[in-house]
RNA sequence: GCGGCGGUAGUCUAGCCUGGACUAGGACGCCGGCCUGCCAAGCCGGAGGUCCCGGGUUCAAAUCCCGGCCGCCGCACCA
């Protein structure tokens, strides 16, 4: 037993917090299970998050429960389904890949598009097409991070199991900004399980090929960003450690900068990104990683995905695979929204209302409906319409310079068409939001909590989670494993601290320093002893894990001193 | 997907090279009993194994060979 990773991965399973799925089958890679402490630690780390991102920004901030498969169209209007498919040859030898379309193109000048995989192995074997390496490429295939399905009975219903939650909260984006009465900011969140059919994942939980996604989509005003973020001073001070891509480019170092100065120095473009990043990076540290072990990596163009103007990888260190990925956050745009507006023809657009109507000249093309109806007929209303959708504008300069208006084809007389100067009272405007994304991997906070939590005292094992983040809460130990008094008067305090709400082990099996050291095996921030001083005057102690040290209280003051504990108060506080 | 290394009770491992007495050994953990007035003490007993899977070689395979699966590392990939 070597490194950190390979006894977290054992205690992880001896102790039934989390173990590769499927193992009486011989495994599948990139699935893991969850045993009894890796499900609540998860719901205790997800409270947490929610915590932060949810329910401290309630005004503007709520959650959304959407599926995990979706019609084909979601993921056509996403760009996933063009940009997650690809077809791909190995070549034999050297084992590099290539981008099977583009060989055929590059070699043979003819589009590949439209061809099956295997016609472009056959176009591949028949022309003697060679990998640029000299190689000879092997059968295309198609590598497509999008689990497949189909929706009820019909072969032609794709579905697709979401490879992240964003879509869902798009494409219910009009209801829930209804429901929050139609205004911006608003951010949803979403905590829910993915599938992205991994080519070959590895790394234990930190590639999985199922997962669970903690992300929100904060949708912003256009035309008042810096207003979208009305806590803004709250974190104004908090410092980030940033490596930015110029920095990077350079071979330079992190920077640390307050939120305030990196939006100032325009490190971040945008003030509500750098609020979440914040608030993210908050969260990381209630996992139990200190601040200096969390940095913020900025994504180069060419790295970052086509929807995004600017984006952060926040990572913490591993002591195995380095910096890995925690969280994204993302600067999205109006990307996704007006993607889903040309798709589904909805208006995802959210009304701004003037303080003042304001009262504009516009310039409106006027159409004499009887002239246009001799000229075109039946065709009258589809030039009419035409007509309509080009701007005031274009219709007088060609009026001006031609005489007539052309419209797809269509040639409209001056006699038809004449340009109004009209007022109007303008209330508001339409806008389309634009999104900031902060995404964080649910099973990697888990793994780095657990790796943060490792330590070794006097040859044993103790899972140092924050008090908080604790599976169990709490066990309860008689003295001694054969004192019938002891042990009922133990059972006693035991299910009072259940009916309070605790998880909380009783054991009564083994010596008392034997069960102190299972507890703190998993993790257990307070175990409490029952022994013959209890007996006398209903006190017990409670041990705290990390210090070993101990104190009495008053059995009856128990939950509430027990909170006060979880909740970060020191030992010697509580009697 | 390519290359290297590996896979033996819950966990870690011995055995593998040099096939046979391996009915697969140990440690820790787990369960029961005894003991025990606070940190994995001791004693007794117990449960727990598809030796990763499949095929082959052989009189005989945990052991040798081939294929597969899974894991780790490097490369590739990672909207």
């Amino acid at each position: 037993m070597s490194d950190l990773y390979e006894k977290i991965s054992d205690l992880a399973k001896r102790r039934g917090f989390f173990w590769p799925s499927y193992e009486i089958y011989g495994g599948v890679s990139g699935f893991y299970d969850l045993g009894p402490y890796g499900v609540l630690l998860k719901q205790r780390i997800i409270e947490k998050w929610r915590e932060l991102f949810v329910r401290n920004h309630q005004e503007y901030v709520v959650e959304l429960e959407s599926p995990l498969i979706a019609p084909s169209v979601v993921f056509e209007a996403s760009g996933h389904v063009e940009h997650f498919t690809d077809p791909i040859v190995t070549c034999k030898g050297t084992g590099r890949r290539y981008r099977a379309d583009h060989l055929i193109e590059e070699a043979l000048g003819i589009s590949a598009e439209g061809m099956s995989t295997e016609e472009m192995s056959k176009l591949l074997r028949e022309r003697g097409v060679k990998c640029p390496d000299g190689g000879e490429p092997g059968e295309v295939t198609t590598f497509n991070l999008l689990f497949k399905t189909q929706i009820g009975p019909y072969e032609g219903d794709v579905g697709y199991l979401r490879p992240e939650l964003a879509q869902g909260m798009f494409v219910a984006f009009k209801r829930v900004l209804e429901a929050m009465r139609n205004k911006l900011p608003l951010g949803i969140a979403q905590i829910g399980r993915v599938g992205r059919n991994e080519i070959s994942p590895r790394q234990a939980m930190i590639r999985l090929r199922e997962f669970t996604i903690m992300e929100m989509e904060y949708f912003v005003d256009p035309e008042d960003r810096d207003g979208s973020c009305p806590f803004f001073e709250e974190r104004a001070g908090t410092r980030l450690r940033i490596l930015s891509y110029d920095a990077k480019a350079k071979g330079g170092e992190p920077q640390s900068f307050t939120v305030e100065e990196a939006v100032m120095e325009k490190v971040i473009v945008d003030k509500c990104l750098a609020y979440w990043m914040a608030v993210g990076q908050e969260f990381v540290e209630a996992l139990g990683v200190p601040r200096h072990e969390i940095l913020f990596v900025e994504k180069g163009p060419g790295e970052r995905a086509h929807y995004s103007s600017q984006t952060f990888d926040q990572v913490v260190r591993t002591s195995r695979w380095g910096w890995v990925e925690v969280a994204g956050h993302s600067y999205r745009g109006d990307y996704d929204l007006s993607r889903h507006m040309s798709y589904s023809k909805a208006d995802l657009t959210v009304f701004k209302q003037y303080r003042e109507p304001l009262n504009v000249r516009v310039k409106k093309v006027m159409v004499d409906k009887g002239a246009l109806g001799r000229l075109f007929r039946e065709k009258t209303m589809e030039v009419f319409s035409r007509l309509q959708s080009l701007p005031a504008e274009v219709v007088e300069e060609q009026l001006a310079k031609e005489g007539k208006v052309t419209v797809d084809g269509y040639q409209v007389p001056k006699e038809a068409v004449r340009i109004e100067e009209v007022e109007e009272k303008v209330t508001g405007k339409k806008v389309v939001p634009h999104v900031v994304e902060p995404s964080f991997g649910g099973d990697r906070a888990l793994y780095v909590a657990f790796e943060y939590a490792y330590r070794e005292k006097e040859g044993r094992v103790i899972l140092a989670f924050p008090r908080d983040l604790a599976p169990v809460q709490a066990a309860v130990l008689p003295l001694l494993e054969n004192d019938e008094e002891l042990i009922r008067t133990a059972r006693e305090i035991y299910k009072a601290l259940v009916r309070e709400g605790f998880y909380v082990i009783y054991d009564d099996n083994g010596s008392i320093g034997r069960r102190y050291a299972r507890t703190d095996e998993l993790g257990v921030p307070a175990a409490i002893t029952v022994d013959y001083k209890t007996l006398e005057d209903r006190t017990v102690t409670i041990r705290d894990r990390d210090s070993w040290n101990q104190v009495r209280v008053r059995a009856e003051d128990l939950p509430s001193a027990l909170k006060k504990f979880l909740r970060g108060a020191p030992l010697e506080s509580l009697p």
